[in-house]
DNA sequence: GGCGTCACGGTTGAT
DNA sequence: ATATCAACCGTGACG
């Protein structure tokens, strides 16, 4: 099986450079997604990271990021790349402040910051800090008229609803919202993503036709037939893509749909797996890092304890460590593209 | 030797 | 039209 045998090896064949490995990368720029696919799928045939690595000449910390991602998301696609914070001062939270600040001059930041979260303004993952709130005292409320909205230039304010809710949001108007519908933070929360929020995705320029490559999932022989949010606009960027990872889509890729849990639109989960899979007690989302804070801390703790001789003597061997393998693969590199152009 | 993690230099898109 | 910012990316190196 030679699942490479379609990846660009030299660097002139392509827009983009070449690394340790041979492989080409574009720098910035996620990896196609049938080289994503590809890992995923060796990954569930039993295959070891290090061996795909070798075998995609994908480096292992992207092939280790992929794996991890996978697992965790049920998704091999990369994340939403660009874009801005939502702002959490919208005019709803500043007429808050202002009401608390007119009800009580003497009020202090922190103490509106309470008020915001106990009367359900704010949640805790969109309340300001006590610092933005002490600013928005300071510039908008201080030197302003109480009629924040009306002396504001520009279309009538947006209904933003009363919390920011990273999981109920929806509806038109979202702050920050652009073409996209969605803010682009709500989709990268926590590592959450557009499966938050069925009804931008499901629109004709929902988060997934920002996904660069989805035309090269979409072309492929096992994803052919797989249904995908509607109104992806694929087409939009595949020229690029092409230029800059061609042949590309050649690779069989037949068993994927088995192993890779896309799931249909109408689970809206454009990284893969339906929400309902993350948000039940059952998987560890959260619980997974709590859960490994005392390994974490027990290693740490072993580290500390090291001697320092124990230390330096283990930087050194990894320092030769590394220089050896280096050499070799830059010999078998060499060799390969020798082969490869001959 | 394998793997998790992180700094780095890069791209992208919203503001 | 441009700059800034904050998200993302994969690589390469460290431990």
């Amino acid at each position: 099986m030679s699942l490479r045998a379609d990846w660009p090896v030299c660097a002139e064949q392509s827009y983009g450079e070449v690394n340790q490995l041979g492989g080409v990368f574009v720098n910035g720029r996620p990896l196609p997604n049938p080289v994503r696919l590809q890992i995923v799928e060796l990954a569930q045939l039993g295959m070891r990271p290090c061996d795909i690595s070798r075998q995609l000449r994908v480096s292992h910390g992207c092939v280790s990021k992929i794996l991890a991602r996978y697992n965790e998301t049920g998704s091999i696609l990369p994340g939403a790349i660009g874009g801005s914070k939502p702002r959490v001062t919208t005019p709803a939270v500043v007429r808050s402040i202002r009401d608390y600040k007119q009800g009580d001059p003497g009020i202090f930041a922190w103490e509106i910051r309470d008020r915001l979260l106990s009367d359900g303004v704010c949640d805790k993952y969109n309340v300001p800090s006590v610092s933005s709130i002490s600013r928005i005292l300071r510039n908008k409320i201080g030197s302003q008229s109480p009629h924040y909205e009306s002396i504001k230039p520009g279309p009538a304010p947006l209904q933003y609803g009363h919390v920011y809710p990273y999981s109920s949001y929806s509806g038109p108007g979202a702050p920050t919202a652009s073409r996209t519908g969605l803010p682009r933070s709500w989709h990268n929360i926590l590592g959450f993503r557009a499966f938050m929020e069925p009804p931008a995705l499901s629109g004709s320029d929902g988060h997934a036709a920002k996904v660069e490559d989805w035309t090269s999932v979409t072309s492929m022989p096992s994803m052919s037939g797989r249904p995908f949010p509607s109104g992806i606009n694929a087409a939009e960027k595949t020229s690029e893509l092409n230029l800059k990872y061609p042949q590309q889509h050649s690779s069989g890729l037949s068993g994927y749909v088995s192993a890779c849990a896309y799931s249909p639109p109408n689970q809206y989960s454009v990284y893969g797996a339906p929400a309902t899979n993350y948000m039940s007690p059952g998987h560890h989302w959260q619980a997974q890092s709590s859960s490994l804070t005392p390994i974490v801390a027990g290693w740490q703790q072993e580290a500390s304890s090291r001697t320092e001789q124990h230390k330096q003597n283990n930087t050194e061997n990894n320092r030769r460590r590394c220089k050896k393998a280096k050499e070799k693969m830059s010999h078998k590199v060499i060799n390969s593209i020798k082969k490869d152009k001959v």
